[in-house]
DNA sequence: GTCTATATCTAGATAGAC
DNA sequence: GTCTATCTAGATATAGAC
């Protein structure tokens, strides 16, 4: 064949990489295949030798999402005992306000999954879980703080992008760590 | 005029209040014109007597929720003490879990608002202030509370909506009643 | 595997008849 | 004010050459 046996996969792998960013930014519905090719530089015809129709990329980028926030979320059992407020710092940030391209893929991406097929929920559930009760333990074995600290991280990031001045949105995000703070981790 | 002097605004009011619910539910971006005006018995061609363009409709109608939820939540200086309490059950229930398309605007739409123009955002932002404000008086003047509080109904409603079991979705909403009760109302 | 070309469809928006 | 018809642009997806 022309091209390395790996090169598909490499391609695949690069394409995938490429697309989360870009559908983070710009939402998935409102971004056409071909934009998503040329970021990589193919066309859009080429995109069917990696993904059957562009809701399996959707899958694929979702769950590729949630692996990559559980490795950054959930820590391991050896992680430092600050691993959840250096987190919860870097999440409730301007900077991840600001840029969705590189952020968690709930708020920007949450309400086209909730519309999405039951398969696509039923990972998303699973990831879900998984930081649950990894924060679960780490806030003490509270199951109900580790979904409201979850639930405001997700919230505040919502609701910092949608205002227009900077210093509400750091008024959001500051009053959302005070508060886990207080409430949580003391 | 072979139409009645408040036709065109009756029409107006239709065609609002029938997006409202479409657009919450479906999506903004993915919901063409079309769609929206045979919702009100009317062809696509007749939209722009009512708006300049699709995206004027947005501004309408991200501009109508947000009063309706002002007028729901804000509450007036006699409101009962139990009022913040009555929202967040209501706010937190599978019900408006399930029906995005009478729901809340900020969990479904979000994330388009997040990209949408600053005009917009400017609107959005002066509402959820008024809501803050009288939210965090009713929380013992605690900014941060409310903040707090405003942050986790929304991040809690995107999460319950994103997974597939009923039972996770309950648990998500169940607990952050109790952790908001526990930390915010007693 | 990727290209160009294309089929098919739907989108937002406009023009002119009624 | 609303209709039908249409323009233009973009979408997803496929076909066949290389």
């Amino acid at each position: 064949m022309r091209y390395a046996s790996n090169h598909k996969q490499e391609t695949r792998e690069k394409l995938l990489e490429s697309s989360r960013a870009i559908v983070k930014k710009d939402g998935f519905a409102s971004t056409g295949v071909d934009t998503l090719m040329a970021a990589v530089g193919l066309t859009g015809g080429a995109f069917y030798s990696h993904f059957g129709s562009k809701n399996e990329l959707f899958a694929a980028l979702v769950e590729r999402e949630l692996e990559n926030s559980n490795d950054m979320l959930a820590g391991t059992p050896d992680s430092p005992p600050d691993h959840v407020a250096k987190c919860l710092r870097s999440y409730l940030s301007s900077a991840h306000a600001l840029h969705p391209e590189t952020g968690c893929v709930l708020p920007t991406l949450g309400a086209e999954i909730a519309r999405a097929e039951p398969a696509i929920k039923t990972v998303v559930e699973r990831s879900l879980k998984k930081v649950h009760k990894s924060w679960s333990s780490r806030l003490g074995d509270d199951p109900d703080a580790a979904w409201a600290v979850m639930a405001q991280c997700v919230g505040a990031l919502v609701m910092a992008r949608i205002v227009e001045s900077d210093r509400t949105r750091q008024e959001i995000l500051a009053s959302t760590r005070r508060s886990i703070d207080k409430t949580h981790l003391s």
